[in-house]
DNA sequence: GTATTTAATGACTAAAAAGTCATTTATTGA
DNA sequence: TCAATAAATGACTTTTTAGTCATTAAATAC
């Protein structure tokens, strides 16, 4: 019988919950920001997916461009620092380190909420320009800075043949970005199929390849 | 003298230019979307940059999403057509193929105001579905289409090695869309020196050299 | 030269979404 | 239990920008 169960049980309406509310503001406007930009991510449609009113978001964040700062600043930096730690203590082959780097990547950014980053901040560059400032300095450069010391390190042992360092791990990032960028854009519109795993492979595999010392071991 | 030059000369305050208007807002919108984004892009900036008034847009489009998908339309597909075409011709190595399509596709795509595309597609796609369809459908898999066929061409002729084609073309083309849309969002905020012609060489030195048949021929 | 046509304008209206705040109500603690 | 506190609301105001249209003036035809 409909109306029964809630004969006399007066509704909270809402809960206080002063602490969790940030974060989880913080994770709706991510995902609508990843989806919609900036510009065509409503306030309102953030605060229903983060269950409060707009009113309420407005207690937490000072307007909609922190709101979006926020998201950049708080969502980065924690995994990047993961990352580099993580390269700091291993110790092995070149080649090796570079496939584990790619599928950690790949684990970490690609399927976490976190690979929509890339996009949004292609997307909303100009329109933020010292956000933009930022996330190159404190993300993409530091994320070159690692993989340079592993290849550098892999020609160093005579793994690798010489090269433009600089140039090559622009190379070898510019397809995990791309297919992190790729899944939340076109992606979902793309008839032919495609596995992230397969591409990650086939670009490893040439890029290895083409980058042993010609005198060198197979892989 | 101030004011002496247009003494009582009858300033003429617009002129009727019918034909050239359409092409105008639709250069002028290119640009301003690429930059901006659709939703943070105003009709009447697109205006003031295509020389006429907002009220004047609208004799030429609808409103502003026709405009918006417009610009896509219009300026994309005559210039794929272009490319298929110089394929079709061409008759040689494979390799030299693959590199000769790489620096064409540069000098057009990457040089051009066509390069904003990519970027402009990648951050409405889920804003704009069905124009994200036709972008992967009639763009695309059409590029993807060509270079497929020059790779499974090496292949035959026993220049490449065996590998998955499908996912070995997205690897060689990855870099090239990435190339494209860092130049219109993250480039000009990085500090790092880059070269998009070397990044091209050492993409095609170590893809193609990664791909060469193990017992085949040096680049 | 004058009348007619229509490209072009810009001041206007309408719609949408950002941002505010007086009020409500869950929570705390006396 | 009741008063005090502050988290949360949602109706409201403000701002912004898409879209309209009566008017202006350049081009054309007579």
């Amino acid at each position: 019988m409909p109306g029964s169960t809630n004969k006399s049980i007066k509704k909270r309406r809402w809960k206080r919950r002063k602490d969790a509310r940030p974060g989880e503001i913080l994770d709706a406007a991510l995902m609508l920001f990843v989806e919609r930009g900036f510009a065509a991510t409503k306030l309102d449609d953030v605060a229903r997916k983060a269950g409060l009113s707009k009113g309420s978001v407005y207690l937490y964040f000072e307007n909609k461009e922190t709101l979006f700062r926020a998201v950049v600043r708080e969502m980065v930096l924690p995994e990047i620092k993961r990352v580099e730690q993580q390269v700091d203590r291993y110790r092995g082959p070149a080649q090796e380190l570079v496939r584990k780097l790619v599928y950690q990547w790949w684990s970490m950014v690609g399927e976490s909420r976190l690979s929509g980053v890339p996009k949004l901040l292609v997307s909303e560059a100009s329109n933020f320009p010292e956000l933009a400032r930022f996330f190159v300095d404190q993300v993409i450069r530091r994320v070159r800075r690692v993989f340079v010391r592993v290849l550098q390190q892999g020609i160093d042992r005579g793994e690798f043949r010489e090269c433009d360092v600089n140039h090559a791990v622009r190379v070898l990032i510019a397809p995990l970005v791309f297919a992190a960028i790729w899944q939340h854009s076109l992606y979902p519109f793309d008839k032919d199929p495609y596995d992230v795993r397969v591409f990650l492979d086939t670009h490893l595999d040439t890029f290895l390849n083409g980058l042993l010392d010609e005198s060198g071991q197979k892989i």
